[in-house]
DNA sequence: TCTGGGGTCCTAGGACCC
DNA sequence: TCTGGGGTCCTAGGACCC
């Protein structure tokens, strides 16, 4: 499989296929040059090249929770989110490791690069995903196809890293084709055959649709894209909501505007932490809003952002969950700020359901995001006299100057090196934070 | 070992303004 | 049978993706 390139039919080799398509359809049609590059089970496969014994094993990064499972692992059924207790159960062979998320870092960026070298039209949607358009690069290395020939030669060879690529006239279409193209492979869509192709895909394979939508669709009997084509507007608007009904019949006929987006810049950031089962005090509550705020306001200071809306969710024992959120006349990013006003947002939260015993996860997160000037001003939140109890609590320029010298201390010596009191002394998270790192995508 | 962490986009109702 | 109407912002919740 490993050079193996598909077909539509499943099996040829795209390259028997004669005559180029583009000349076949005529100069108004655009030809198949947007490759949808994705790497294959890619944590997994990062740790199976790592370590030559974990080859063809099931095997499943994380612990508590499935990070990523091993194509071997999948075969059983485990999946990624899934948990570990789970997994296992479905896989008794089941081998864990533990993640090496920096190498993931290294070898994600590294496939990208790759992609780099034949056009600058990259747009990278994940660690380990990318979309690009090579329609500039023909006359320099050749047709799409060949193109995506050497990405996947060279990932393999440089990289020692399968990676799969779709290629279409659509961005939606070529990421559908890399899906399909896996594990392992190559799909060009013809542009001439599109409709064919897509419409003998089950309704899931497009993207946006869940298991909700899967469900919704199913009870009008439509399980593939095809039958999702022929079922009229209105229907689908009626069931699904004007939004996500008129976008999917869109992509049925693969009417997919979308181009490519080299610089786009994040909307929101958020932190969050699940924390066990505990009881929702102060003395959880406050040092663990200090954790998630210290971390959401120093990547806003060091992307120059603030945001006016601050957002925070509380999730109940029974996985229930609420948000408050408060929109601010103007934006903010002092850790210390960020912190207070998700702490007012949490008591009201929880001033709403008095009668529940435990609290499972706290999160914040922060939108309306701007650009911002260096200083910011103290918000007249609280009284003063309440400013006046807690002298510890510097105000404006002061917390200010002290948020810039803890940034500045962690570039110099590392995230550990200073921290804000109680977020030191966060007690141990059940995930890495490497892994939140890897996460967390650049402003 | 009960269920991670970081995001995007959409909906629906209400407030508010002209 | 009687309460206008449209645009914008805010809030809470939910679906989805990697």
């Amino acid at each position: 499989m490993e050079t193996g390139t598909l077909d539509l039919a499943g099996g040829r080799d795209a390259t028997e296929r004669a005559p180029s398509a583009v000349a076949l359809i005529g100069v108004e049609r655009r030809a198949a040059t947007v490759l949808h590059a994705d790497l294959d089970a890619f944590y997994a496969s990062v740790e199976q090249l790592l370590d030559p014994s974990l080859r063809g094993k099931p095997i499943a990064v994380g612990g508590g929770v499935v990070l990523a499972a091993s194509y071997e692992a999948k075969a059983f059924g485990v999946r990624g989110g899934m948990p570990g207790r789970e997994a296992k159960q479905l896989c008794p062979q089941l081998i864990f490791v533990g993640g090496h998320f920096t190498e993931y870092q290294r070898l994600g960026d590294a496939a990208i690069a790759v992609l780099n070298d034949f056009t600058p039209a990259v747009e990278r949607i994940s660690i380990d995903e990318a979309f690009a358009d090579v329609a500039g690069s023909e006359h320099l290395f050749g047709s799409p196809e060949a193109m995506a020939r050497e990405v996947r030669r060279r990932v393999r060879v440089e990289l020692g890293l399968p990676i799969s690529i779709g290629i279409a006239r659509t961005k939606h279409l070529a990421k559908v084709a890399s899906q399909v193209a896996k594990p392992d492979g190559l799909l060009v869509v013809d542009p001439a055959r599109e409709l064919d192709f897509l419409h003998e895909l089950p309704v899931e394979l497009l993207w946006g649709v869940g298991p909700a939508t899967k469900a919704r669709l199913a009870t009008i009997g439509v399980t593939r894209i095809g039958e999702l084509a022929r079922t009229p507007g209105y229907s689908l608007e009626r069931i699904l909501g004007q939004a996500i009904g008129s976008k999917l019949g869109d992509l049925a006929w693969n009417r997919d505007p979308r181009r490519i987006v080299t610089d786009r810049r994040a909307r929101s950031i958020g932190a969050q932490s699940a924390l066990g089962r505990k009881p929702p005090t102060r003395h959880v509550i406050v040092p663990a809003l200090l954790h998630l705020a210290d971390r959401v306001a120093s990547r806003l200071r060091a992307g120059g952002r603030g945001g006016r809306t601050i957002t925070v969710r509380v999730r109940f024992a029974d996985f229930r969950a609420i948000t408050r959120s408060i929109t601010l006349p103007v934006s903010i990013a002092a850790t210390g700020m960020i912190s207070e006003v998700a702490q007012d947002l949490v008591r009201i939260a929880l001033a709403d359901h008095p009668g529940e015993r435990w609290i499972t996860l706290l999160a914040i997160g922060v939108s309306h995001l701007e650009d911002q000037a260096e200083l910011q001003l103290e918000l007249p939140l609280r009284s003063r006299n309440d400013e006046r109890r807690s002298p510890g609590s510097p105000t404006g320029a002061a917390r200010w100057v002290a948020d810039r010298a803890v940034d500045a201390i962690r570039e110099r010596f590392g995230r550990d090196a200073v921290g804000y009191g109680a977020a030191a002394l966060e007690a141990p998270r059940s995930v890495p934070d490497a892994f939140r790192e890897l996460a967390e995508r650049s402003l």
